[in-house]
DNA sequence: AGGAGATGGTTGGCGACGCAACGATTCTCC
DNA sequence: GGAGAATCGTTGCGTCGCCAACCATCTCCT
């Protein structure tokens, strides 16, 4: 990949254009997720997709440091954001089993609860605002580009595959829209 | 456009690949691009960001208002970004002259010459990380799929036509590298 | 064993941003 | 022309995130 992209030389004369729609698709669609999410079910967009992850995961518990990698955020990032669910009754902090240095973040009845809730909410944003305003045929390419650019991101001597953005092709949320 | 994409029904069997590589590319770059500006040139991205706007405009000057759109920011984090910028001298606040209301923050010396050395900077990390990583077809895809986005966002009351973001497709960075 | 270093998570301090409330000014319309 | 409404920017306060420092535990090497 990366064919013939003739301006490699010099940074003048790049069209920017696809840069800037880039940043400003990304800015007002995270900001319009985020809001709906809070509007209707009183929970930010990161504290949705932490609960997400953790009925994703084996168990519905996740550590600390994997939950900060499936998260882009630091450590103390998740911790505080663990706090907030903990202190919202929506995940238990338990030590693990194997490691006695480490924590785990699990999930609660109420905090699954929470999350079926407002699954609704955040899946009809994903297809109204992201998948309906992208030609069908699109979206393949996007899915690819947007792929690579974060792989080329992933600096060489790091093992970055520790994500699930390569597969997860078929249908996510089945812990969470389940059987009521 | 949206042609047939046959699951508008329910959100259910949604493929969430393309949305979730979406995000993580956006955090990935952003996070980037906003560390290697403040390592080399001690700005962030939104400060190079308005810096490049206000060089952009006529007479260097912009309405706090103005910035606000553009920037994709709130009043309040507008005036607190240029209070930062004036603390550095890189902008000053000029009272505007035909609306004693408004505030203007001009462009000063200082602040066009640290914006003409960062950008260099700023530049290949779009080309390197941005560009690079995308097949060259696929790029007017990807322009065409966030400009959709984008505009799909903006309310169908507001007027949402202020931007840039719809132009510039030759290249911007005029004032910034012209002739030192 | 046992100590050096790596690793996992938390805490203090700080920066950046949003919202709501507030003057200050301008616009609108009777 | 003047009162009320709209607009512009700033300020107080709360939230969220990062970095660096820290303590606890685990690993490995001798």
């Amino acid at each position: 990949m990366t064919t013939e992209r003739a301006p490699s030389a010099s940074t003048d004369e790049m069209d920017l254009g696809p840069w800037r729609s880039f940043l400003h698709a990304h800015a007002r669609l995270a900001r319009r997720m985020d809001e709906d999410l809070r509007a209707a079910h009183a929970l930010s967009l990161q504290e949705y997709e932490t609960l997400l992850h953790l009925a994703e995961a084996p168990g519905r518990r996740l550590r600390m440091g994997r939950l900060a990698d499936f998260l882009l955020l630091s450590k103390s990032g998740v911790t505080r954001l663990i706090d907030r669910l903990v202190d919202d009754g929506l995940v238990e902090r338990t030590s693990c089993a194997s490691d006695a240095r480490g924590a785990e973040a699990s999930l609660t009845g109420s905090g699954l609860a929470r999350l079926r809730a407002a699954a609704p909410t955040h899946l009809a944003g994903i297809r109204d605002h992201f998948y309906a305003a992208i030609d069908g045929d699109d979206v393949q390419v996007v899915e690819r580009a947007m792929h690579a650019v974060a792989a080329g991101l992933c600096e060489p001597g790091g093992i970055c595959d520790n994500h699930e953005a390569a597969e997860h092709t078929g249908p996510a949320h089945d812990q969470v829209r389940a059987r009521a």
